[in-house]
DNA sequence: GATGAATGAGGATTCATTCAT
DNA sequence: TATGAATGAATCCTCATTCAT
């Protein structure tokens, strides 16, 4: 975690250097993100950094711990519905978790990372991260089976797989189609996300699944 | 690609440095390989390295290179059923497809950081291999409607995400679930890929996406 | 020497802080002594550590006048018997001594690094510590030749640096040799040096001595 | 211990690295010599610095045991009376140990620091080289007491403290006192130690001793 | 064709010191 | 007077690449 001087810092130079930060960690490996670009793209001064942040590994958790929080805040503030029946909220998920890959992508591109690479993490929160949402859905889906709302000869593990790569990939996925650049989307914001196209490509990929999944 | 003088190489010396070459860049991100690990494995000079590769990309371009044709020739030696319907094929190919990043994980893996991660690839080749098995996918999808053995209301691109991205992850995702290593593949070798557990596994999949496709 | 700022610190703070830069500076080489660690240690802000001194050189200088202060109140403090003969002087020197570097192991561990180690002193002020006891010693034998007390053939120069030599090292040599650490003695303070296998120990070497010199 | 790259240097080359080692070594704490330092003194890059060593310590060890190869040939190399009573044999060792600091100052200091000084040796080296001549005298005292020649009364841990103290410092305090500083030396050679002075220094310090311990 | 020493830019990190608040 | 953020040179070490042998 940042040190104190970091936090102290006008908010101006703080989120400007927090945004380099994650463009940095975002684009690259951990291993080849460089302090040295970092500095001098933020144009501070090589020991600064050190009075920022313990050391590069602390730099990223901070980076990862604002994701974690970036993307708990972007999901509760989505609207639920919590009468709708289970695939309602698979379906809400979907759709919340990929607009939040699509308003965030560099946030997203840092969760990816802490999940699928190699990066220095305490174990157990690595563990943690990897199978985060798959836990999450194969116990929606255990649910769903039994109240009768999902093909009973489902099995769930498998069945949470399929959701859990299509959820990690359908952001990358479509923001890839629609040729949407990060930079792009830090203009129009996630305003873009309600674009007819995109919305009908999301519903495109949830209805299949749907079909497959449905009692 | 290789100069002459890798390809004259006696067969026994340019396996085994192959072997060392595709061990290295599986195991890591390309920027993070590192020629004196390879050499000092390989138990050659350093300028020796580059008397049979131009460079790092050289030999890396290379062992993709050798990825593909790996897996070509692997689909090709598979046994096909070209009267089958086309969701046999579909299902042919994601059978065929994991069993091969079971069998071949090191080139499996070349070819997974080929597409997603940060490597030094002509930008045309990169696109290709990134939409490489979608657009297969997409044109069977296609096929598949027009002769009726599929949704009618099937999108096809999006059909063809979904099983890009479980075909893409579904080789990992076992391997990681029934605590296999690279390692341990390679002692047992593809025999232990006819294990009933995995297949049942793989059936699971298949029959869900099967479910969600099928007319 | 420190500004006046330090001098007018309250009483409790500066000592707090002199005890820290002392233990610093007695447990590494002055260029590896950090400043960073001592305003830490020592609850301060780093800005202020260069309000109290110039430069770490001047907070080290300031210690090695403390040490000799110190040292010369110590030997002033024992009780002389200058009614006795000089080899009871040279006796009682060598115990006083001892009892210095015992008592005040940091302050006599900083007097022997400005003798024996590259630290930033006038080259005046370096050669005096050098030969300051060497010295001292010289006089006294050099007196005890002429009033009979010691042998007529002993070369003083000499004579002295055995003196010196064994005498510099005698208080670190007692403390390893009976497993004493600068910190189990701050607990214990000079008073375990009255435990008798130490006195022994210490008669040992001066009644060797004693044989040596003496008529 | 260095590469091999290092050994197959050639002996003009390798010699004067080992130089500009040597002296580095020899003038400051280990924590403080910079490998910066050296690489420019040596003409070299820093690169070539890594392949001849593996790092720091590893050129400070090979320094070690080149001083301390020195120092066995050299005491072998002086002519010895294994007839000659015990003190005859302490007085040898006293004047070819002082005439090998006075020949190789520098592997002197090497080895002095190794054995007072914060050094990266293996912790039993370390204990090895401590208490290595003190042991030795030790052992010399005792034969010498049982065998009558040396005072019966002696104790011989600490007799021997005062030979090691006074032989740990001799060389370098006479250098000191004949303002012999190492280039000088680099100039004459040993022949200077012939010198009518300092042959008289060395035996003033020895009969002291020898009058304190001898039956 | 094979070798492996030489290179120097680049990596992360720590340091004593300054200076605006 | 006290603060502590800013600085940038210095630290050790690794890297891909070249080139003389």
């Amino acid at each position: 975690m940042p040190k104190s001087t970091y936090l102290n810092l006008p908010e101006a130079k703080r989120s400007a250097i927090t945004q380099i930060l994650l463009e940095e960690f975002a684009a690259q490996e951990y291993k080849v993100v460089s302090i040295s670009r970092i500095v001098e793209r933020a144009g501070i001064a090589k020991g600064s950094f050190y009075q920022y942040f313990e050391d590069k590994a602390d730099a990223y958790l901070f980076l990862l711990d604002l994701a974690m929080q970036e993307k708990v805040a972007f999901m509760n503030s989505a609207p639920q519905d919590p009468q709708g029946d289970l695939f309602t909220t698979l379906r809400w998920m979907m759709a919340a978790g990929t607009r939040f890959e699509f308003s965030n992508p560099l946030f997203a591109q840092i969760g990816y990372r802490a999940a699928f690479e190699d990066v220095p993490l305490p174990d157990e929160t690595k563990q943690l991260m990897e199978s985060g949402t798959r836990i999450f859905f194969e116990d929606q889906i255990k649910a769903g089976i039994d109240d009768g709302s999902l093909k009973p000869d489902l099995d769930p593990q498998w069945a949470a797989f399929i959701l859990d790569a299509t959820f990690n990939n359908l952001g990358r996925r479509i923001m890839e189609n629609f040729e949407i650049s990060p930079q792009s989307m830090a203009q129009k914001g996630a305003a873009s996300f309600a674009d007819l196209e995109i919305q009908s490509a999301l519903e495109a990929v949830i209805s299949i699944l749907e079909q497959g999944f449905k009692a």
